[in-house]
DNA sequence: ACGTACATGTAATAGGTTACATGATTCA
DNA sequence: TGAATCATGTAACCTATTACATGTACGT
């Protein structure tokens, strides 16, 4: 349940709505962990439940009301119960990996063009996660204990994007020749 | 629906039993999309009354009987057909990047300790990939028009792991010193 | 006698997506 | 007037995991 600790993590750096936490996941923490907003307040009506979080209604004015949603003792005492425990590996699952051993049986053409959309992807979220970097983080060396974590994950977003973007250019390469890479 | 389309792949490849599916699954094509088998028989069951796939019973001695299933020609068409519609992007989900984030919430060291074992097993994969590699295409240049899907798959997987051998190491460099990368 | 490989399944539960539903405010 | 943002939710459905269940054959 990597959710409901995502969402403490979350809570624990800051408490939030739903609809907040919907936008972080969407945001900076999507980075690693997605969910919608539906999923969101499931698992925060289920946490609420579980003592793990508590909620206080708040007023706004010209704006609908919110549940704002803090993390509790129990709550804290989960998440660093949770940083205990070993993490199993990952479960890869690649749509793309599954279209590529398609090829012989399917339009290679098509797929091709498929890469190339993923290539372009790839790029966009790489140069979004280097501004973010630069704008954040200019002085890598000058990183605060707190915010460590933060980096060290787009860290590995930045190092996921290139590897991503090698591989689209290696099938590009083999199967459109080098002038088939498409833009950029 | 990827786990439908990734069977169809793997028995356009080679017709299969539930059982032999599932061990496919744990090997090559578990390079890039799991399941188990429980899941396998289920979906198996559903392609099935879909027609995309049919089965036969075949009587073995000195084993139970099994039910291959081959793909018929709906279940080409199908597959043809998948190649043919865009994939939509991936959803990256890091567990290990949902503990980084809890750094401050948590215990440092079984982080640490947990980012170890995620590279060795890394290593261990890459090995793995490498060794395939070596054995079933020593000649990158001379591979068939048939298996270049499956060495392309390869090379994301090999590309993937280093990768994530990077993002451990820096993790390790930033939070435990050069020294604390445990062995190799 | 015990473990492993072969072989197939059911049942319960958990996790996740898609579609639907509502309603205020702000901005073009 | 219409779209976007803020804000919360329900319902139906699909997908995936875990646990349970059964039985043969072969090697040690």
């Amino acid at each position: 349940m990597a959710l409901e600790h995502a969402i403490l993590v979350s809570l624990a750096e800051r408490s939030a709505s739903g609809y907040e936490l919907a936008r972080r996941f969407d945001a900076s923490i999507g980075n690693f962990w997605k969910a919608s907003h539906q999923q969101i307040y499931r698992v925060l009506a289920r946490m609420e439940a579980a003592r793990l979080v508590d909620c206080r209604a708040v007023e706004q004015d010209g704006r609908p009301d919110k549940k704002e949603y803090a993390i509790t003792d129990a709550g804290r005492v989960e998440l660093a119960d949770y940083t205990r425990t070993p993490t199993s590996p990952e479960v890869l699952r690649s749509e793309l990996a599954v279209k590529i051993r398609a090829l012989p049986f399917g339009d290679p053409t098509t797929i091709i063009d498929d890469v190339r959309r993923r290539r372009e992807h790839h790029h966009a979220t790489l140069a979004y996660y280097r501004e973010s970097a630069e704008r954040f983080y200019p002085d890598p060396d000058a990183i605060e204990d707190d915010q460590v974590g933060a980096w060290l994950v787009l860290r590995g977003g930045i190092l996921a994007e290139q590897a991503g973007i090698s591989w689209c250019d290696e099938i590009l390469d083999r199967l459109a020749g080098p002038e088939g890479h498409g833009t950029r």
